[in-house]
DNA sequence: TTCGACCATAGAACGCCGTTCGAGGTTGAC
DNA sequence: GTCAACCTCGAACGGCGTTCTATGGTCGAA
């Protein structure tokens, strides 16, 4: 059961989602595809808990973060680790709290969070909201991330510049008085860093927060 | 090509993204596989220009709006209408903004909410970030909404109350020492309303971004 | 030592998928 | 009548998730 899971995440580490079919696990681990079904009732509940396998390593990093009087500051730097870990394993963004039953990890991860957010002043409904908001934006964030990776980028065959170039190409290509926004920040597009990006999002949920929360 | 994007469309909101098929298609528009390929290189392509399709509704219906005296109010509106376009066709949460190539629909709707930006007091890279935080709360909101719908919810065979009910008892029966953040938003799970979710996820950032335009 | 119960393995087979391909039809300009 | 250009079709290919059946291996009971 290890040994299917450390070889799942592998092969998912190596070429992502698509990659991680019965025969080719089987293959790696020399045995058949009738043997992982032994383990694993079906491909959904492989990704469950190979996803949650790759969560714990989130978590422990995430536990070893030391509380500061800030709980804010505390959730921004766990949705950083978070963040940073789905930027190593992108395929982690598409499965990540699909179910929790089988992702007991995953679950830890969403109590920790939210334990933050009991030190807040707010209502239990807020509490809630807050933890999913921040959650959904690191999910997001990084699920864009591992999409506008497509093939060739992944080949090595076209640099990331190159390729942002190309769509700021196109689109500093449309009309100005239509899509003077486009325009405006064709630039940031063409240089941008998705990690700030992501900070950008956070921080503005984060914001909200501390403004709903009174400190 | 129009009956092929309108069967596609069809297809998806009769039975969701697995449901389209080349096969499937074909015989509802009472023709070969081959000739759709004829229309569309591929199903990425297909996919895009579906989804374009549909935006392009949400895109009317965001242009029908008329601007208020304050842009965030206006982007807010904005986003709840995507919102619940995305509430009606769940499978738009995965293909949206994936290459604005072939969703031109798409990046008009991405201009329409920038130039709201336009009138904020902001730098072009808080703009920038300002409009991808937004569609990515409401892209990650819905996506969420898609994903808990195990099939069985579709079918119609269990109540969406007797869904939640069933997560919110085994998370009620966890340890209450380990889980005290679980145990006390459990019953907000239980009855939660995925719309209040995504609007208090929204109305937070949209409060940090009020907060970075000193407005 | 033999035997059966049970855990575990293996891989052929099934049906579905995206995609390719070559063989056609249809149309209108010359 | 000819010839391109446009469009249609469905068999065929390889790969996928999943099922099923047959077979090893292990180990306590007899």
């Amino acid at each position: 059961m290890e040994a299917v899971l450390t070889a799942a995440v592998a092969l998912l580490d190596e070429a992502g989602g698509p990659a991680l079919t019965f025969r080719a696990l089987a293959a790696r681990l020399g045995t058949g595809v009738g043997t992982i079904y032994w383990y694993v009732s079906n491909k959904d509940e492989l990704l469950d808990r190979a996803t949650d396998h790759a969560i714990g390593g989130v978590l422990a990093a995430v536990e070893k973060q030391p509380d500061s009087d800030d709980p804010i500051a505390d959730l921004r730097a766990m949705a950083v680790t978070l963040f940073d870990a789905i930027v190593d394993r992108p395929w982690l963004s598409a499965y990540f709290m699909r179910n929790t039953d089988l992702q007991s990890n995953s679950l830890r991860l969403y109590e920790k969070l939210g334990r933050q957010t009991l030190r807040l002043d707010l209502t239990p409904r807020q509490r809630f909201h807050a933890v999913w908001a921040i959650i959904g934006v690191v999910v997001g964030s990084a699920a864009d991330l591992g999409v506008e990776i497509p093939q060739e980028l992944l080949d090595g065959h076209m640099g990331r510049d190159e390729y942002l170039g190309r769509f700021a190409e196109t689109w500093r290509s449309l009309d100005a008085t239509e899509f003077p926004y486009v325009h405006q920040i064709v630039d940031e597009f063409a240089g941008h860093d998705d990690r700030d990006q992501f900070l950008a999002a956070l921080d503005l949920t984060l914001a909200g927060l501390r403004l709903q929360a009174g400190a």
